[in-house]
DNA sequence: GCGACAG
DNA sequence: ATCTTGTCGC
């Protein structure tokens, strides 16, 4: 079970670690972005994905999957401490290198502005950019601007919630995941998130199998 | 007790 | 996130 006195203490950690992200390009050129998306097996697995595209076309590049035990579970806020391990254990994997990391999840748009996207992003040192599917309770949407807490921590494009992960500008990230839609949620993501997701009820046919 | 929650 | 069939439409 997770005490109320540890969540006090990781919440602290985010707070420390949040003063680390940068909200400024800290990139050259894009010409890779690499996608992750977490998916969940039978009890204590995470499935992890991470697909590379060729920003200018969004065709693959390299594609990985990663199988990790989960420590965690999942509650709002916190999602850092349930998923990084994963992520960054898949991005480990992969050969090729890549400019951009997007992740399934918020950056700085955060109770204490730091999402999984800057979790990641700041463990590994690496650009991120963090996009939500859903609206962070409590942030209003004006003029495609995201109001949180009396900031402005993201932007609306299409229907996803876009905000910084680390070392990308807030319109940075909007200029890329701009160019990165072709559904509703980003190339790389999508293709992960399909990725993690066949590859987890793979997992859980074969466990199946077993005691047929 | 009820509804809500970044995934 | 996950549990789950068919069905509408290109």
């Amino acid at each position: 079970m997770i005490s109320y006195r540890l969540l006090d203490e990781l919440a602290n950690i985010q707070s420390n670690l949040s003063k680390k992200v940068i909200r400024k390009n800290y990139l050259d050129e894009v010409n890779t972005v690499a996608g992750v998306d977490v998916s969940f097996s039978v009890n204590n697995f995470a499935v992890s994905a991470a697909v590379i595209v060729d920003f200018n076309d969004l065709k693959i590049i390299e594609k990985k999957t990663e199988i990790t035990n989960l420590f965690f579970p999942y509650i709002s806020g916190f999602l850092g401490f349930r998923e990084a391990d994963a992520i960054i254990s898949v991005i480990k994997k992969l050969k090729n290198n890549f400019d951009v990391l997007v992740v399934d999840g918020n950056g700085i748009l955060h109770p204490r502005r730091f999402g999984l996207a800057s979790h990641v992003g700041v463990l590994l040192d690496i650009p991120s950019i963090g996009v939500a599917k859903k609206l962070i309770r409590g942030a209003k949407v004006k003029n495609n601007k995201i109001f949180y807490q009396g900031e402005v921590l993201g932007v609306k494009v299409g229907d996803v919630y876009v905000s910084v992960g680390h070392k990308v500008s807030l319109k940075t990230c909007e200029q890329i995941i701009s160019k990165l839609i072709r559904y509703k949620v980003p190339e790389p993501v999508r293709l992960a998130h399909i990725l993690a997701t066949n590859t987890a009820k793979n997992l859980k046919v074969k466990k199946r199998n077993i005691y047929i």
